[in-house]
RNA sequence: GUGGGUAUAGCGUAGCUGGUUAACGCGUCAGUUUGUGGCACUGAAGACCGUCGGUUCGAAUCCGACUAUCCACC
């Protein structure tokens, strides 16, 4: 039985519902990245939950490291550990091992790496991946892939898409052997398979029709927004999408600016997540819904209206544009905390309004007004 | 009043045994940021080196006077 529930189409953009364990989240979602059971920005997970965030997702990679993910698995698991009711997303760690740590080694049974915190050596593989996983109880487990850089050549991206299907094998086969133990937390935890094969179509069509066979609770489309042009990265969606199963949440891995979600959307992907919108804040640029704005700016010295003059967040129901770049240039915690807070803000109500938007069949007019608008910087008056 | 020190970008400083485009930090401005090691990174603008005069082929650099400022002493 599929968790997703189709309630609208717009075109080839889906409006639809996803359900859990830890309750039911609408789509299309975008998910707030807390990657050691954090945001970072020092948002604590009651505030979280007014930010309208309806996903958090958290690293296994980085839990693994500290605290470790026993830890987490004997403090009861991350929505105990973080007081967090809602889902949980938890990525692989797959892509950490392929873009931070060090000497690594890929192999058949996994990959040998050095953890970047103090050098230890360590081996993942897709049964340890999904066992980290198990102990950290996420809703949603994301399968362990080889998230291939780019450019790569087609026939290294072919021998990955192969290992990386094996893996999943691995993974789902991991999943339900750990589902049926006692001291499992959540035997329902959901897994989540990632498609890959860089920049070629050919690739990517092939394995996302391998890994659909599976039959997994959702499928993620990874390896994307990884250098290529955004250009480049839509004519992947396109060309993969129509293969994902309909049936089934459509993830894209990663991305992006508020313009890469509307265009996501338009191409049927329904969850997106995303570092740009907290780490941007924690260096000054926040999201409006005139554009960005780089708070740091002499231009807001005495500025009293607030960061967005659209935006209800408790950051701009409360604060200036003065303060808050008075706050970056004293170098206070405040001002990374308040900027995290809208721009977070900001994400959710944008996927909020692609979501009325749908519902009304104006998306087609939203995409228009808003794609290009919101990445580009906002007029000055 | 006497003795001594210091005067270099908006601010704080380096350079001062004389030698082509005067360096650095902060600040300012611009750009970057896409399954988060990093409140980060990249770059730009901005000073005729207190004033006047002297020595010299050549002075931020040596000498003198003046002005400002700091310290000590009376």
């Amino acid at each position: 039985m599929s968790i997703y529930t189709l309630l609208k189409t717009e075109g080839i953009a889906r409006r639809g519902t996803v359900t859990t364990v830890h309750g039911t989240f609408q789509t299309p979602c975008f998910m707030n990245v807390g990657t050691s059971a954090a945001i970072k920005g020092g948002v604590s997970s009651p505030e979280l939950a007014d930010l309208k965030c309806q996903v958090e997702l958290c690293n296994t990679y980085h839990l693994h490291l500290r605290p470790g993910d026993h830890v987490i698995h004997q403090m009861g698991g991350l929505h105990k550990f973080m007081n967090w009711k809602r889902p949980i997303l938890t990525d692989s760690g797959g892509f950490q091992v392929f873009s931070l740590a060090k000497l690594r080694k890929i192999k058949e049974e996994g990959v040998y790496f050095q953890s970047h915190l103090d050098g230890k050596r360590i081996f993942m593989g897709p049964e340890e991946s999904i066992r980290i996983q198990s102990h950290l109880a996420s809703t949603i487990a994301m399968a362990f892939d080889e998230c291939v850089e780019n450019p790569a050549p087609y026939d290294y991206s072919a021998r990955s898409c192969e290992r990386t299907t094996r893996w999943l094998i691995r993974c789902k086969n991991e999943m339900q052997r750990l589902a049926s133990l006692p001291d499992t937390i959540n035997p329902q935890q959901l897994l989540f398979g990632i498609n890959q094969g860089c920049t070629f179509e050919k690739l990517r069509i092939e394995h996302m029709q391998q890994i659909a066979e599976l039959d997994l609770d959702g499928y993620a489309v990874g390896g994307l927004a990884v250098g290529e042009p955004t250009e480049e990265m839509y004519r992947i969606l396109d060309a993969v999408v129509p293969y994902m199963p309909a049936d089934k949440p459509r993830y894209l891995m990663g991305v992006g600016t508020p313009s890469n979600i509307i265009e996501g959307v338009a191409r049927g992907i329904d969850m997106f997540d995303c570092v740009m919108p907290t780490r941007n804040a924690r260096h000054g640029t926040i999201f409006t819904w005139e554009g960005m704005r780089h708070m740091k700016n002499q231009t807001y010295m005495t500025d009293p209206r607030p960061m967005d003059e659209q935006c209800d967040c408790p950051a701009c129901r409360n604060f200036s544009r003065a303060y808050v770049r008075h706050l970056f240039k004293a170098n206070e915690m405040l001002a990374g905390r308040l900027t995290v807070i809208h721009n977070l803000y900001f994400y959710n109500t944008l996927t909020e309004k692609i979501r009325e938007a749908l519902d009304n069949g104006t998306f087609a007019e939203f995409r228009a007004k808003y794609s290009t608008l919101l990445s580009q910087k906002a007029p000055e008056d």
